[in-house]
RNA sequence: GGGCCUGUAGCUCAGAUGGUUAGAGCGCACGCCUGAUAAGCGUGAGGUCAGUAGUUCAAUUCUACUCAGGCCCA
């Protein structure tokens, strides 16, 4: 017996079951263990941050890698996927000094670094593990990865393998240290890389400030603007452009300014200008330094020229302060300016800056108190002595954000350590045109651009959390990097004043993390080797999975080289300048090649209204609250089809619902409807195949479109274009299978006895459903389970225990011209359907003739067609029109791509001609295949080709009319066709009752009915048909049943009481 | 300021190698059908395909610019 449905499915509860069946058969670790492994798909999984709970836009991400992966599962491919959590890093830091209530980072060295990394490291544990944590959403979801085998990025093996690496680089000379200016985090005191910069960027107000710059020898001064006065105090010189045209005005209140003229709108009051020239005559001016806390050894204070100096915004000078600004920093080398840099790593003045000494230069946001910048201040020292022209609090910009704690970056010259990325640049480009990026325009365009403006890679941190930089330097500069647990056995502790090596020491004793590292030395050449203590960037961490998670090279080595690089990755967008561009650099870098070969970017998920989800917005969605509603199937199928994964997805709930009720409603219904008819008719897979071939048409036709369906599919998915593929699936579910097919058919599967038509019907429905189930199943894996074993255990046709271990099967059958066959008479039924619905004519009245006029190529295909038109509308004669058809009024229309291109100019002419040809010159064309016209003066001969034939109305008839096809009908009634019309709703009223009598759908009846008299002469004529229709024994006219079932009805003009009664 | 994407019905989205009637779902109104039945189907209202200019016999589609929104970069 198949299972039937509950009539309120619990789709949560089918998912919970399933989710049992797949565990306690292991049915994940089979889709891999059972596929040939010289066959392998390899996918990477990007390890998210374990911090926090995970959210819907995670849903998203993991939906797609999970149905890439089961899709090729089930095209025959192995397709092992690790889990992956990324451990390291700021944000686990952060997460940690919140729980710990530290307010700056020096609280950690306080604390103890062993005991705070020993803490960060419980931490992240917990986090994969918790309730309604990343463990608990990848199980629930169905996202099928393994969880078991997970690479970490804290164990010692991963921190090996990126040590490897970082040595290999040591070895090809990329990695340096050099003097710089970087985006420094002051409240996390770490210099943070060009893609961190990336995440962080947010729109706020800063400081729009004017300073009047006094000159040393005329009473003028330089017009300044910046946003950032608290670099005034390092300034060290004036940029301007060369070739930009300034002037120098005079006004009342402030003197004689010297700016760029094109700037001249900052000026707010009356003002004259004096004399204009051009910025190479400001050159070498001097003027008088606004601060002087600190001495310079070089000349200062004045004009220089900069070529990246513009009339945008300001006032056309730019303030040079080399120790906060690229720019800065690079032209004053070149002009030999002196670096003044009184501000620590922590964004505070040092205490040479006397007034403003220990104060923070930007406000920063502490865990537990927020402290004020110096700006405010400085303005207003400034503008007691005069030197503001003008200043505000109110220049909008986008500024960058550390990208963990939210506070403001500032740039600032300092020590760290690079890769020299720069020197591969021209190699990534090349190799990221071999990459299939989905959609296209994010690799060449985002990406590619990133690229191309490559910096050197920022790689260390002043963290505490995270994988070590492993390089030792002695006194003269000279390093040793160790790229190995074995040789850093080389080196040495001091415990108690003696000198132990590495290898002596108990194997758990050797953590690759602070403090453990700082503790090693190494002696060479009689010299002594200290760690330098910075970490490295935490993406540098992920970008090594490919490797990494394999313990490579020192483990698994064929493993890892017959999984690289992967086949497919998918991640947010916000990882193109992230994990996109760390893996690329990696395997550019250690290994010359790509590291995947396809990718997938999602968009962020907004919500209904299209704003970004945020809790302080209360508009986040808690994807465990929509598992429980409405199932992870539906929530899964309604992200991946509502908008391309490439384009933001607005998420509303009432769509989940409308997915659930149409797809799903209709999927599992035609499975009821199934299973209902195959059980009563004990139809199991095992009668006789019935070849295709000599199947029904209208088998053959769904069989057709099916394999079509499977067809395109298959392109869509090896495209990775996932989002047409389901949509496919759903079309042809709701409008092929269930509203044409299943209706058409519905009458094969409820009457007469089991013969081949009927068994042909059992067995396409069959067919139908499973391979929907299969195609469905890498998006909705728990329903299609459900079906899947519920169809299989009763045929036993298919011996995988899992729709997941089976296969998509190959398009077989695809008959292009049944199929359009098929159109065509669609088209005719709805034509026909409007017609009755404007006319008011229900279906249930049966009319005498039809008529169709259309293209000479299709009266065929029509005309085999003719019996699924005529029992769908409901009529009971068809005829097709010839051309020489009297009836029909035709006219013709330019077909304008055949004409376009042959007349060009002359179309216009040309098509005012053929809309005007009168129906002797069409009959002529269709004849002779061709006509002379004169258009402007030239004789043109128009062939059929050039024109459409359109017949659009039939004298005294009701007509529709649509691509080519005219569709007309006879309304004339007579009495045989409205007796038949009676009987048609007696069968209706009495089918309604049976349903609402609860009879089985096999109960035999008895009928007794009182009306009027005439009402029976029109039944009595159809007491057959009706028996036939309602499982009658007998109908009686004016008699009563005894404890039958009655009901009163109004049929046309008669009243009428029927009681049916079971047998 | 630069790059990329988006702009089609009240809403969510399709589509068109340029071709004269631009589609679907939801919502609304009115019908219909129903032995799958708290489904289904049809009809109707609702669109200057963001705007302007250009290329073309023909532009909603191609090009340029403008406007609006998003993401990214400076």
């Amino acid at each position: 017996m198949f299972k039937q449905f509950e009539e309120k499915i619990s789709y949560p509860k089918i998912e919970e079951s399933i989710l049992k069946f797949w565990k306690e058969n292991q049915i994940f670790e089979k889709s891999i263990s059972l596929r040939d492994e010289k066959n392998s798909f390899t996918f990477y999984e990007g390890p998210p941050t374990v911090n926090g709970r995970p959210g819907i836009h995670h849903v998203m991400a993991r939906t797609l890698k999970d149905l890439v992966c089961r899709y090729k599962t089930m095209t025959g491919y192995q397709v092992h996927r690790k889990a992956g959590w990324d451990t390291h890093g700021l944000p686990i830091e952060i997460a940690l000094e919140k729980e710990l209530n530290f307010s700056q980072k020096s609280d950690i060295e306080k604390y103890g670094v062993a005991e705070f990394n020993k803490k960060a490291k419980d931490l992240v544990y917990h986090h994969i593990e918790m309730k309604e944590g990343w463990r608990t959403l990848t199980e629930r979801m169905g996202y099928w990865i393994n969880l078991d085998e997970a690479y970490i990025t804290c164990t010692n093996e991963y921190i090996e393998s990126v040590w490897w690496s970082l040595k290999e680089l040591y070895k090809k000379g990329l990695i340096y240290k050099g003097f710089k200016i970087v985006p420094q985090c002051p409240h996390c005191e770490t210099p943070l890389s060009s893609h961190e910069l990336a995440l962080g960027y947010d729109e706020v107000n800063d400081p729009n400030v004017y300073i009047k710059f006094k000159l040393k020898d005329e009473d003028a001064s330089i017009l300044v603007w910046t946003t950032t006065p608290w670099t005034l105090i390092s300034n060290v010189a004036l940029a301007v452009g060369e070739d930009i045209d300034y002037v120098k005005i005079k006004t009342e209140k402030h003197g004689v300014l010297y700016l760029a003229k094109a700037r001249l709108s900052v000026i707010k009051e009356d003002f004259e200008i004096i004399e204009e020239l051009k910025g190479k005559a400001l050159l070498g001016k001097e003027y008088v330094p606004l601060f002087n806390y600190i001495p310079v050894d070089k000349k200062a204070w004045y004009v220089i020229s900069g070529d990246f100096v513009s009339t945008e915004d300001g006032s056309g000078v730019v303030h040079i302060a080399p120790a906060f600004g690229a720019d800065d920093y690079e032209v004053s080398k070149k002009y030999d300016l002196p670096f003044i840099q009184p501000v620590t790593k922590s964004g505070r003045f040092t205490d040479q800056v006397t007034d403003f000494a220990g104060r923070l230069v930007k406000s920063i946001q502490f865990q537990t108190h927020e402290e004020k910048g110096v700006d405010p201040d400085i303005i207003k020292n400034l503008k007691e002595r005069g030197l503001i022209y003008r200043a505000g609090n109110d220049y909008t910009h986008s500024y960058p954000h550390c990208w963990r704690c939210d506070n403001p970056l500032i740039y600032y010259a300092r020590d760290s350590w690079y890769i020299r990325t720069t020197e591969i640049a021209n190699r990534m480009i090349e190799l990221n045109k071999t990459i299939n990026w989905c959609p296209p325009e994010v690799g060449a365009g985002r990406f590619g651009n990133w690229l191309e403006e490559n910096k050197d890679w920022s790689l260390s941190r002043d963290r505490y959390w995270g994988t070590p930089l492993p390089i030792w330097l002695n006194e003269d500069g000279d390093m040793i990097v160790v790229g190995s647990i074995e040789e850093l056995k080389e080196g040495f502790v001091e415990r108690d004043g003696n000198k132990i090596f590495v290898k002596d020491l108990p194997k758990d004793e050797i953590d690759l993390h602070k403090p453990f590292v700082d503790e090693v030395k190494f002696e060479k050449d009689g010299k002594i080797y200290t760690r330098t203590p910075e970490l490295i960037d935490v993406w540098y961490d992920s970008g090594s999975m490919p490797f990494a998670q394999w313990h490579y090279p020192f483990e698994n080595k064929e493993i890892f080289e017959s999984n690289f690089p992967a086949d497919f990755i998918c991640e947010g967008i916000d990882q193109t300048r992230g994990w996109f561009y760390t893996l690329h650099a990696i395997a550019t870098l250690v290994f010359d090649n790509v590291a995947y070969k396809n990718l997938i970017v999602n968009e962020l998920i907004l919500d209904k209204n299209g704003l970004k989800m945020s809790k302080s917005r209360g508009n986040v969605i808690d994807p465990f609250l929509m598992f429980d509603k409405y199932g992870v199937d539906a929530t899964r199928w309604y992200l991946v089809t509502t908008s391309p994964p490439w384009k933001p997805t607005l998420f509303d709930e009432e769509g989940i619902v409308e997915v659930q009720r149409k797809f799903f409603g209709t999927l599992v219904n035609t499975y009821n409807f199934f299973a209902l008819y195959a059980n009563i008719d004990k139809f199991n897979m095992s009668e006789e195949f019935i070849p295709y071939s000599e199947r029904p048409e209208i088998d053959r036709w769904i069989i057709s479109k099916l394999h079509s369906l499977v067809k395109e599919y298959t392109e869509l998915m090896e495209s990775y274009d996932v989002t047409k593929a389901a949509r496919q699936v759903s079309n042809f579910t709701i409008d092929q299978l269930s509203n044409w097919y299943v209706r058409r058919s519905r009458r094969r599967f409820w009457k007469s006895e089991i013969n081949a038509n009927k068994l042909s019907a059992y067995q396409t429905l069959y067919e139908c459903l499973l391979t929907v189930t299969k195609l469905a199943a890498p998006f909705a894996p728990f329903i299609t389970e459900e079906l899947y074993q519920n169809l299989n255990n009763v045929t036993k046709k298919e011996n995988y225990e899992s729709v997941h271990l089976a296969y998509i099967p190959k398009p077989k059958f695809i008959d292009t011209e049944l199929e359009e066959k098929m159109e065509i008479a669609q088209r005719v039924v709805y034509l026909t359907r409007s017609i009755r619905a404007k006319n008011n004519l229900k279906v249930r009245q049966p009319l005498l003739k039809m008529m169709v006029a259309i293209d000479k190529s299709k009266r065929d295909a029509l005309s085999k067609m003719e019996d699924v038109i005529l029992e769908e509308v409901n009529i009971k004669k068809l005829i097709i029109l010839d051309d020489d058809s009297s009836i029909v009024n035709k006219t013709a229309k330019p077909n304008f791509k055949v004409i376009g291109p042959k007349y060009g100019k002359l179309v216009k002419s040309l098509t005012n001609a053929i809309k005007l040809l009168d129906g002797n010159s069409i009959a002529k064309i269709e004849k002779e295949g061709e006509l002379e016209l004169t258009i402007e003066n030239e004789k043109i001969k128009i062939t059929n080709e050039d024109i459409e034939i359109v017949s659009h109305e039939i004298e005294g008839w009701l007509v529709e009319s649509e691509e080519g096809v005219t569709v007309a009908v006879d309304t004339e009634l007579n009495e045989d066709l409205i007796a038949e019309g009676y009987a048609r709703e007696f069968v209706n009223r009495i089918q309604n009752m049976r349903k609402d009598a609860n009879f089985d759908v096999i109960d035999r009846i008895k009928v007794a009915y009182f009306s009027d008299q005439k009402l029976f002469d029109y039944l009595n004529k159809f007491n057959d048909y009706i028996s036939n229709e309602v499982l009658a024994d007998e109908i009686n006219f004016n008699s009563d049943l005894e404890k039958g079932f009655e009901q009163n009805f109004q049929i046309a003009d008669f009243n009428c009481k029927i009681i049916i009664k079971k047998v």
